[in-house]
Formats: structure tokens, C-alpha cells, sequence
RNA sequence: GUGGACGUAGUUCAGUUGGUAGAGCCCUGGAUUGUGAUUCCAGUUGUCGUGGGUUCGAGUCCCAUCGUCCACCCCA
């Protein structure tokens, strides 16, 4: 046992079993994707350190204790991603995409965070997410979140889950009052808990949100966000909530919401849901209209989110499981060498002629009784059946495993009409 | 990084105050020699996570280690 390999904690096989879930969040993302006219970008998983802590801040969780980081032969500190959007904005800038352009663009792909795995938290992990570049105004933002909305129905989760919005401001409002709350609780510090005094350098609003009850107490007396909310912030905020009331896109707007990555500003959003335990946030997002320049491009403003995939598999995981897609419409079975032979050529010409048809051909002999076994649990709905009988007559039998129904033995004409009325579901 | 629970056949699990292992599912074969899913019969499956220790003897007790799960933290 203890001699063979194991996956790395963590980092987990996709087993056949979850796939098609798999399949079915990236084939909805795409197509909704090109339906509002974003399209796909493909960076490399490793990027120079560098970037990733200029993007996502140096103090911060990620930066500081869960990134993959290792030396190349030649020296350089290489990170693997741990997050979606900073090689996003370097290729965007390194390609000049964003030179007098807007651009709508999705990526899909793993990232890498060395943390403790448990529910809907993994090592290696799985995110979809979405940019929108050189968009200025609210319009973008409801954009985004009502493509998440639309995926939400069309995957059957939208009782799951619930949006919940803030704004955090401009970056010199939100640079103030970060500064203010420092200062705050710095006279404060003998009453801070050990966990506040370690966000205090890290991520200072996030002390708001603790729990203890001593803290609470304390936060009443920090000052309030809304002192220091610019009034393009407000006004870009209340103009999308507008929006979203308008496509009846229900919100929640939660003050204490603050995403953990530094580059955010104004509006932030988080789809979260109660079925996962402690991992509740499935997609969440912001603006970042910082970003490009602290990455060494023009001022540029910028959206986007990112969604867990493993998250929004186990909520898929949880419904009861509707028709499973990819199971064969047929399956053929084979007696004697010379049914086997025909049998090749048979299946070849019914792909062929029906390029939808999902046909599994027997391989590896075995008895009749056994054939049909696995005919049965590959969960086809009709066997085919080609044996001397049927090699003498020049036809193939055709016997429904479900439902009720004789088997018939058929000419290849008619075989391919049913067959193809099976591929259209009409069977 | 911190805390808790748990690691027994492919899988889900049982294994009583310590006496060298079982069940369901799955799988394979059979019930008049070309027919599945139901029924019946038969059969295979394991260095009991790993390494030490206590003991005449450990799946069962102790220690270590690795791993899984859950929570804290953090986040998608």
C-alpha cells in the first residue's frame, strides 16, 4: 500500500463519475461566454514571482504563506498561479490588448494554493473567471453579474444562491480609510484579539468583520467607510444596483464585504451559498481599475470574477441527477470470429453516417450472456447484434435494453434511420 | 499554520473486555450449448495506511509517521 504513489494532497483525480459535471459548467460557460461577446485567453500556469506579488499585495495570505514558489535553473523565483487575473492582465499588457481597446476575455484553468484542504477548498483547484478592460462605468459590472445570474439558471442553482454586493470606493478613498482604520487601531492595539493584531498588517478592513464579541464591541467605535466613500463611487454603486433591480437580479448589500486580494476597488460582489459548510463564496469578483498601472501599464479600468469550479460541482453533486449525458445509444455485441471482423466495419459506417451516434463496440470476446451484461451497464439503450444469423442474412439485430420492445433483426438502411432517430432522442 | 475525527477487500462498512479477519454492493462462472437488467447456485478479492513498542499473542492498547475528512484561518 504504502509503496504506491499518491496524488499530492491536495490535488485531487477528476474521476469519471464527476466529469460530466465538469463538462457541463465549461460547455455552459462558453456558450454563454461568446453570447455576450467575451472571448477566451490561454496564459501559462508559472509566472515570475514578481507578479504575483505586485498584483495580489505582498502581505497578503496568498502572497505571503500559500504560494508554490521555486527557483528556475537559471535563478529566477517562479510562481505556479495561485489566482487568474494577474497573468491575465500581463498577457493583456505584454500583447497590448488594451491599447485604446476595451476587451472582454474568460479564462478557465488550474491554480495552486498551498493550503489546508478540506470541503471546497483543495491545493490545486479549478477556476473559470471573467475580465472586462477599459469599461469605466457600472454598465460592465451589471454585465458580469447578470452572465453569472443567467449561469446560475442555466445550471439549476440559482435557489442556491444569493448575491451579496459592497462598494469599497476609489483607491485614494479606500487607500484613506485604510489608513484611518490603522490609525484607529493602533491606540487601540492592548484591546485587539491575536487574531486583529495579525490582520491589522495584513488586511486591516477585515478586522470589522470578526466575530468576537470584544471586537465587535470595538468596531463600533472605528471609523465608518461611508465618511470616506468618494461620490463617483456612490453614484457608479447606486447605478448598478439600479440595474440589477431592473433585470430582477435580487442583492444584498453586506458593508462588511471585502475581498482578500489588495487590487480591488469600488465594486466588489460575492455569489455565496449555505450547502457547502465552511466554504460558502462559489464566485466573487471586483473592479480593479488599479491594476494595470501598478503593473506598468496606462491607467485602465478593469472587472472581473472568478468562479470555483469544485465548488459548483458539489452543488451540482447535490441534485438529483438528471438523464446522465454520454452514456452510448448503442452498444454492439459480436459472436464468432467472422461477426467480429464485420463488426469493425459495421460500427466504422455507422459513425461515419451519424457523427452524433455514441456507439460502443464489444471488444475482447467472452460469451453472448456476458456481451450483454456489459451492454446492459453501459447503460446503452439498444444492443446491436451481429452473429452467423445475421452475417447470413446480411442484416444486423436490433434489441432495446430499455423500456419494453422486441428485437428486430434489420437491413442497415432502416438500422441507420433508427439509430438516427435514437441520436435525436425520438426512440 | 492551529484544533478535532478517522484510516480493515475495487467500494460501503462490521469486527464485541487483545486470541493472526467477515458482510452488502461490484466482479467472474453456471441454471438444456445465440440474449442483459430480476431470481437461484458457486467463486475470487486483503502484508487490517506505514514503522516501531507493550504482550505468549494486536485490526483491537501505546508512540511516531503518512494520508483522508471537518472546523479555525484564508479564500474560488
Amino acid at each position: 500500500m504504502s509503496q504506491k504513489i499518491q496524488a499530492i494532497r491536495g490535488m485531487n483525480d477528476i474521476l469519471p463519475e464527476q466529469s460530466h459535471h465538469w463538462q457541463r459548467i465549461e460547455e455552459a460557460v462558453a456558450t454563454l461566454a461568446a453570447a455576450y461577446g467575451y472571448c477566451e485567453i490561454r496564459t501559462p500556469i508559472v509566472e515570475k514571482t514578481e507578479l504575483f506579488k505586485r498584483s495580489i499585495g505582498e502581505v497578503t495570505d496568498i502572497v505571503e504563506k500559500e504560494m508554490y514558489t521555486f527557483n528556475d535553473r537559471n535563478g529566477d523565483s517562479l510562481t505556479l498561479r495561485p489566482e487568474g487575473t494577474a497573468g491575465c492582465v500581463r498577457a493583456v499588457l505584454e500583447a497590448g490588448l488594451v491599447h485604446n481597446q476595451s476587451q472582454r476575455l474568460w479564462y478557465r484553468g488550474p491554480m495552486f494554493r498551498h493550503e489546508r484542504p478540506q470541503q471546497g477548498r483543495y491545493r490545486q483547484f479549478y477556476q473559470i473567471g471573467m475580465e472586462a478592460f477599459n469599461f469605466a462605468g457600472p454598465d460592465i459590472d451589471a454585465e458580469l453579474i447578470m452572465l453569472t445570474a443567467r449561469l446560475w439558471q442555466q445550471l439549476g442553482l440559482t435557489d442556491q444562491v444569493t448575491l451579496q454586493l459592497n462598494s469599497l470606493g476609489s483607491s485614494a478613498a479606500r487607500a484613506a480609510y485604510r489608513e484611518a482604520l490603522v490609525a484607529f487601531y493602533n491606540q487601540h492595539q492592548s484591546h485587539l484579539d491575536a487574531d486583529s493584531q495579525r490582520r491589522l498588517g495584513s488586511n486591516p478592513l477585515r478586522i470589522l468583520d470578526s466575530k468576537n464579541p470584544d471586537m465587535v464591541a470595538l468596531n463600533r467605535l472605528a471609523p465608518a467607510f461611508s465618511d470616506y466613500l468618494d461620490v463617483a463611487s456612490r453614484d457608479h454603486f447606486q447605478q448598478l444596483c439600479e440595474m440589477l433591480e431592473r433585470v430582477g437580479i435580487a442583492y444584498e448589500v453586506n458593508p462588511l464585504l471585502v475581498r482578500g486580494l489588495d487590487y480591488y476597488s469600488k465594486t466588489v460582489f460575492e455569489w455565496v451559498t449555505n450547502a457547502l459548510g465552511a466554504q460558502g463564496t462559489v464566485c466573487a469578483g471586483g473592479r480593479y481599475d488599479g491594476l494595470l498601472t501598478q503593473l506598468g501599464g496606462r491607467e485602465t479600468p478593469a472587472v472581473g470574477f472568478a468562479m470555483g469550479i469544485e465548488r459548483l460541482v458539489l452543488l451540482l453533486s447535490q441534485q438529483p441527477e438528471v438523464v446522465a449525458a454520454n452514456t452510448p445509444h448503442a452498444y454492439l455485441v459480436v459472436m464468432g470470429d467472422a461477426a467480429q471482423q464485420q463488426g469493425v466495419v459495421l460500427a466504422e459506417q455507422l459513425r461515419q453516417q451519424l457523427p452524433q451516434l455514441r456507439l460502443v463496440t464489444h471488444c475482447g470476446g467472452g460469451s453472448l450472456k456476458s456481451q450483454f451484461k456489459q451492454a446492459d451497464r453501459s447503460g446503452a439503450a439498444v444492443a446491436l447484434i451481429l452473429a452467423a444469423e445475421e452475417l447470413a442474412s446480411g442484416q444486423v439485430s436490433l434489441k432495446p435494453l430499455r423500456g419494453t420492445g422486441e428485437q428486430v433483426m434489420l437491413t442497415e438502411a432502416v438500422l441507420l434511420a433508427k439509430l438516427q432517430n435514437l441520436c435525436e432522442g425520438e426512440y
